[in-house]
DNA sequence: AGTTGACCTTACTGTTACTGGAAGGTTTAT
DNA sequence: ATAAACCTTCCAGTAACAGTAAGGTCAACT
């Protein structure tokens, strides 16, 4: 059961409630994640609560670091109640291996900057072994 | 002992020696990371084989995430050979703490990411558990 | 009535580190 | 002679905003 209070809002309103900055929020409205907002007779944008939940939805997104052109997908399936989740599934999963993917690679790089930290032990620059080991193919 | 061969080259042979696209090279002598390239009378660029040294650097940096910026300062610190590498030490470990940081963070990620990948048995976009949880606050 | 402060609007710029492409000049090979 | 393979500069695009300017609106206080 929703609210039954009608809570109409503006921008700066709906960005304190979801967490979003309002000039986000235009920004996802200019680029069509988020529909055009109703505005009221001084050009102000308007919203209702149910405004609320697409920006929750997109936020939890953009934590999990999934492109806003993927969250455009998501947003377009869900629309649609009777359509295969599969969609979602696969779009979770590769964002999941990109993760995965991202930490090896800078599980690797962790490695080669603690070992090139650790390798000058002088503090010239001339025979800084840091650099030197910068140079090297 | 340095090659004795004095081999100029062009963009493309030095982008190929150092694995870094001519585009590039340009790109970085645009914004002073690189000196400007002499020219020869067609208006080329024509480099040096001791221009395959700081480009070398230059790659190696940035396979390690270091910002051009901050190759610029190592550079600096580089060309005197007696100051000292305190900068180089904290630049290098500033960088270190920086990926380990983003390494927690996107372990994480990884986690929640997991959870929710795992999180639906349906096949309807309707009760589609992975989208009822990114509902979620 | 006037003014202050807190909102709201659009529009433009800047961020990072390039990559792609257009339009045109040069060199090299056939 | 001509075509391929270079080279040049300049402009636009990328991702997801954040900063700033210039100006309109609204509520409260003096």
């Amino acid at each position: 059961m929703k609210s039954h209070i009608k809570a109409n809002m503006k921008i700066s309103q709906l960005a304190k409630t979801t967490n979003v900055a309002s000039k986000t929020i235009r920004y996802y409205e200019e680029i069509g994640l988020l529909p055009e907002a109703y505005r009221n007779d001084n050009g102000y944008r308007e919203y209702r609560a149910s405004d609320i939940e697409r920006l929750v939805f997109i936020r939890r997104c953009r934590e999990l670091k999934i492109p806003l052109e993927q969250i455009k997908t998501l947003i377009a399936v869900q629309v649609d109640q009777k359509s295969s989740c599969q969609e979602v599934d696969a779009l979770i999963a590769q964002q999941l291996e990109k993760v995965r993917t991202t930490i090896a690679e800078l599980t690797m790089l962790e490695k080669t900057l603690h070992a090139l930290a650790t390798s000058c032990p002088n503090d010239k620059v001339g025979d800084c072994q840091i650099l030197k080991n910068l140079q090297q193919e």
